[in-house]
DNA sequence: CAAAAAGTAGACCGAACTGTCTACCTGGCA
DNA sequence: TGCCAGGTAGACAGTTCGGTCTACTTTTTG
């Protein structure tokens, strides 16, 4: 595997598993049998990795999260099969996003709140993405095809209550059933 | 003041503005106009002060929060309230509750990910205060005065609604209006 | 094959961190 | 008046951090 890539997927594990600050460049290239000199190599500095693997994070995310929403036809099958997979992320059942830990752009703007740092725009930017992947799938339903103002609202809608289970899910670890009742669904959709 | 509320309230602010790993105890120190022996004779470590600042914001969050419910009469005034108090909130508009930085429990948790910490354990214990809170506002109703199950239910969803505002408000800095349009809402309760 | 590129192991530097300790000061109270 | 708990200022120790550098080895490539 290419020493890039097998660097950044460690110190991925690493920081989403510990948090950022927890984990040190030595942990990171012990972990990923590197010599201190290759990761500098790779990277101009911690920072840089840190981006290198939010950039990874959320290349993963996207296309993790859009092939669970693909085959939804209505918008109740997008909250369903939204909600769904989370469920299943929650619980630990999806290998490409590892052990869960909550959200890692959150966790991370949490570690990084100064609004300039590149960092904290990775996070922010994902967040954008995500919702406008949950927007898309909405709009090509029959039913909002040609509603993009319902649309906007449903996918914001969607998008505070996705943000919600998962930190929920995060602060109190026990492994929980779906947070959300499909009645509720219903009313909120049909 | 009294030295010591006046070291919690001091690291309080900055560890909330800036996160805990970012800010050293020389800061606190400085910040708080303080010797740093004074700030060890009060606490035995820095970690021992991060737990008495968050049970200082978690009191006072609590007052805040109940303060904001109480004289909703229906459940559906519980929401409103709920969700206009998070506006204000978000929007700067909260004097005891300081600058808007997110969820200080939910930002220290993602520095802290070891379920076990003490640190971990407060902020999980916030959240279950939280939802009590919104709960004991609900069962107050006349509507859900003899449905616990629907309280529970009702709670659970307005909690996880006001997370992902949080959330949100917090990752995409910008001061936004409400999130929630009321025709949800009223979709949701009525 | 030979040169260049990339990786290894780890010593090392300066900075920052938490926490301790000394020496001195101050203000309230017996 | 004299005592003393609690405050101040800051040097200091010990550790850890990010990042650099040297010396050597391996791999790739013209």
């Amino acid at each position: 595997m290419d020493k890039r890539t097998q660097i950044v997927n460690t110190a991925l594990a690493l920081f989403y598993n510990k948090g950022i600050h927890a984990v040190g460049i030595n942990e990171v290239i012990q972990a990923a049998k590197v010599a201190k000199k290759t990761l500098y190599n790779h990277f101009s500095s911690k920072d840089e990795l840190i981006c290198a693997c939010l950039v990874v994070r959320d290349e993963r995310f996207n296309r993790w999260l859009k092939a669970q929403l693909i085959y939804a036809k209505t918008p109740f099958e997008v909250a369903d099969a939204l909600f769904n997979a989370l469920s299943l992320w929650i619980n630990n059942q999806v290998d490409e996003l590892g052990n869960f830990n909550g959200c890692f752009f959150i966790n991370t703007a949490a570690e990084f709140p100064l609004e300039t740092d590149p960092i904290a725009r990775l996070c922010s930017k994902h967040k954008q993405t995500v919702l406008k992947i949950i927007y898309d799938a909405l709009i090509l339903t029959t039913q909002l095809k040609e509603s993009p103002a319902e649309a906007e609202q449903l996918s914001k809608l969607l998008m505070t209550l996705k943000e919600g289970i998962i930190c929920q899910a995060r602060v109190s670890k026990q492994p929980q059933t779906l947070l959300l009742d499909k009645t509720i669904l219903k009313k909120l959709i049909a």
